[in-house]
DNA sequence: TAAAAATACTCCATAGGTATTTTAT
DNA sequence: ATAAAATACCTATGGAGTATTTTTA
């Protein structure tokens, strides 16, 4: 007994006639007669009663056309709705962003790809890059947008954007009017730093290793577990901070926190579009991971 | 697509395998690979991430899941209410009843049949014979109980008790010291009728036929459309008629009405169990008729 | 007689199996 | 090395057809 059978029966009922059905259904007339029998055996009773000039249904037959009715109907929403998932972009999409995409630019852009989209709801989950990814893996989230790679297997990521680190430093500070500023005088200076599982951080302490400087060698003061608690930490005068030039444009424009390059070193690094390597996306993921990777330039 | 596949689909999301799901369905790992292939191919998109420990459904699958689950829940209270339909008896049932048996023992009978089967409810049409057999004739009705028999060849009837049908006079009537009554003194005497279609009328009509009485040579002063009335017209003097000993039964003891031979004249006529020939009958109606045949006795 | 369903048969598409290979941990 | 899914291939059930018979109005 399947759906299709189910079907049959209805246009039977419907129409009062075996050979009118086939027609609907496109089935031969004992074709129709064998499906019919065959969920009369399924169901140990008599379904339809042949009289000559109609057919129609026993007490059993109607009260099983109402059940197959509602479960044709229920099918038919089925392949509406799965067809509707893949064709119309709407629903809810829940991404993630590590510090600074989280909170200095996936927000406009989410802005922008709603009202694009008005049928979308997006959240935006918020934490630091390892945060980001182990939620993708857990598959709690499907796609993110975090600052540094990961080596797990299971993690594609694409390159979405650059982003450029500096020293940043208070207004009041000593070596405001510097050009640059050597590492070693960096590693005497009190010093702020994101908490382990930042990708700022993970960036930064890779970078230095590059140039021979171990973390420990610097004279690290505080840890802080967000940009912005770093920035207020170089604007009080705990330390400075190596920071993305996005996430302290602001003070920078301002004049409150000024920028120094540390001579030798151009400390470039990357936001990724971040994804599970074996779950597959739905559209509505897709789009707005196209969306991002098509767009994002006109949000610097 | 059917729901064999979408309970497949249904077992894989909820074991997270597909070997799993195969153990529970008893079926081969590469059945379920190709029965989750089939769905994806239909659907177009893909519903199962082939994890290397688990199979999760996908964002698609997560919504076919959904639908799945609900179908094959209704289907399965399908199946449950339709093998109910045939075990328990219960639900409500329409039956038909002329004026005899519809007034003088199908309401006892219904009462008795009800306090046995807590979970029946029946609603008895009353109608004269004619009525009873278009409405049966017309799906309207399954079963009824009628007093006459019709030649109609997609009518079928069972006897089911018998009755006698006497002349009947008021108390205060000249006839009533006679023993017995010439039918041509009947045709001098005013004579009430029953309405066309009654099978009073009918059985009357047909016995007093094959004595050679006609019914115009018969004196008839009033046609009443039910015994009741016929009864008020002969206790008013109206005139005389020939009635069920069972519609009187109680004018007859109480002594206002009096019952007399017709010369010659044995008037027994018979109800019948009424059904369609074509038409097939629910358990209900089965169990009725059943319980009508064998406990009919106990109303006389 | 005509119209509808049932029956008898033939055919082939596919659901199901087993054996094996591939993939990922 | 192991566990799971995919692939390849084979088999047989049963869904579909056509042709014919039966039934009944």
């Amino acid at each position: 007994m399947d759906l299709w059978q189910l079907n049959i029966f209805c246009k039977v009922v419907e129409l009062r006639s075996f050979s009118k059905a086939g027609k609907i259904v496109h089935l031969s007339q004992p074709t129709i007669s064998s499906h019919i029998k065959d969920l009369e055996n399924h169901f140990g009773c008599r379904l339809i009663d042949r009289l000559a000039r109609a057919a129609i249904p026993t007490k059993a037959g109607e009260l099983l056309y109402g059940y197959a009715r509602r479960l044709t109907k229920l099918k038919n929403d089925m392949e509406t709705a799965l067809s509707d998932f893949q064709g119309l972009i709407k629903g809810h999409l829940l991404i993630g962003g590590s510090t600074i995409p989280g909170v200095y630019f996936l927000p406009r852009i989410i802005g922008v790809f709603t009202t694009r989209f008005p049928e979308v709801s997006i959240s935006l989950k918020i934490s630091d890059t390892d945060g980001v990814i182990n939620h993708i893996l857990a598959g709690e989230l499907e796609i993110g947008v975090v600052g540094s790679k990961t080596k797990d297997k299971h993690i594609l990521q694409h390159r979405l954007m650059e982003d450029e680190m500096r020293l940043i430093v208070p207004a009041t500070h000593k070596w405001v009017e510097k050009k640059q500023v050597d590492l070693k005088m960096l590693c005497s200076e009190p010093f702020i730093i994101r908490e382990k599982g930042s990708g700022t951080r993970k960036s930064m302490v890779q970078k230095l290793g590059q140039k021979g400087v171990a973390l420990n060698s610097l004279n690290i003061i505080a840890e802080m577990g967000s940009t912005e608690a770093v920035c207020q930490g170089i604007k009080n005068g705990v330390g400075i901070s190596i920071l993305s030039v996005i996430a302290v444009a602001e003070e920078l424009n301002s004049g409150k926190l000024k920028a120094i390059d540390l001579k030798g070193i151009k400390f470039i690094r990357h936001f990724y579009l971040t994804h599970h390597s074996r779950r597959s996306i739905s559209p509505l993921a897709m789009t707005f991971a196209d969306f991002l990777r098509n767009e994002l330039h006109a949000f610097t």
